[in-house]
DNA sequence: GTTGAAAAAATATTGAG
DNA sequence: CTCAATATTTTTTCAAC
């Protein structure tokens, strides 16, 4: 789908508050409300947008720690082992990667020791894969709401 | 802040879809709308529910591609490298780590070229970076709209 | 902490330029 | 594609339990 700049204005300000009404978002771009709701019916149909989001606070709900699992994979077991992340409650992402790590996963969990239960059980040790490296996130200096558009 | 089932089932739905109707949400969880709206208002003021975002096709606006940067930054030029990155339009987000890097970034960029741009202009050669290794996200097998309430 | 009902505001829909 | 007007639905407020 080809967008327009006023589609990507309607994006920007979807993408830092999706509760906009859509009658403010048309007060900002200078359009009408009917026509910001056509828009955005039609990227939401074709997949620009894809869904809203509440951003909760890890914290709030119990999850003290998270982070960053780099993994190899062994030959021919891919999809398996892949298929076992993706399952895992903790396990947010799941990226195939090139360089050093074959999959890149971002995890969350209570603490420490529930970190470590995860991944001596149910990851690291996990048949398909080799190898494993856990960076613990000890602080996120920076995080954008959304893509630069 | 004290979560109970109730605000933990509000969280779940908002999660999934930050635009359903507080009616709908009350209806689900067999409550009045204005006692849906009270807890999401006490839970926003709390910083339990930290915004609620669009969550827009990275490639329909022109991303083509992804990657995890690995950091590794010099003694006390820390601040400042970090400010710098934060900067970066490009640059999603920004984590300190344990483990084999100290700072974990997330970049996106148009292709291959404006990645290898980014990354020996504005990235690997800044001041107060040593060694850096860029993983490009092939795929994304599994990500999931939020946390595990 | 919760509710139901009223008032205010927003969204969805329609028909036409 | 855009708009204005209308119908529908939701948000917001508030007195009362």
């Amino acid at each position: 789908m080809e967008l327009d700049e006023t589609d990507k204005q309607i994006l920007r300000i979807l993408q830092e508050d999706a509760r906009t009404p859509f009658s403010e978002v048309a007060r900002r771009i200078d359009m009408s409300s009917a026509t910001v709701h056509d828009r955005v019916n039609r990227m939401e149909e074709a997949g620009v947008i894809q869904g809203y989001h509440a951003s909760v606070d890890a914290r709030s709900v119990g999850y003290g720690v998270s982070a960053f699992v780099g993994l190899r994979t062994d030959q021919g077991r891919e999809e398996e082992a892949l298929a076992h992340l993706a399952g895992l409650p903790e396990v947010k992402e799941v990226h195939l990667t090139t360089g050093q790590w074959d999959v890149m996963v971002r995890v969350h969990a209570e603490d420490t020791d529930a970190l470590r239960e995860l991944m001596f059980d149910h990851i690291a040790d996990t048949e398909g894969f080799a190898r494993s490296q856990t960076m613990i996130v000890l602080g996120t200096d920076y995080e954008a709401d959304g893509l630069p558009i």
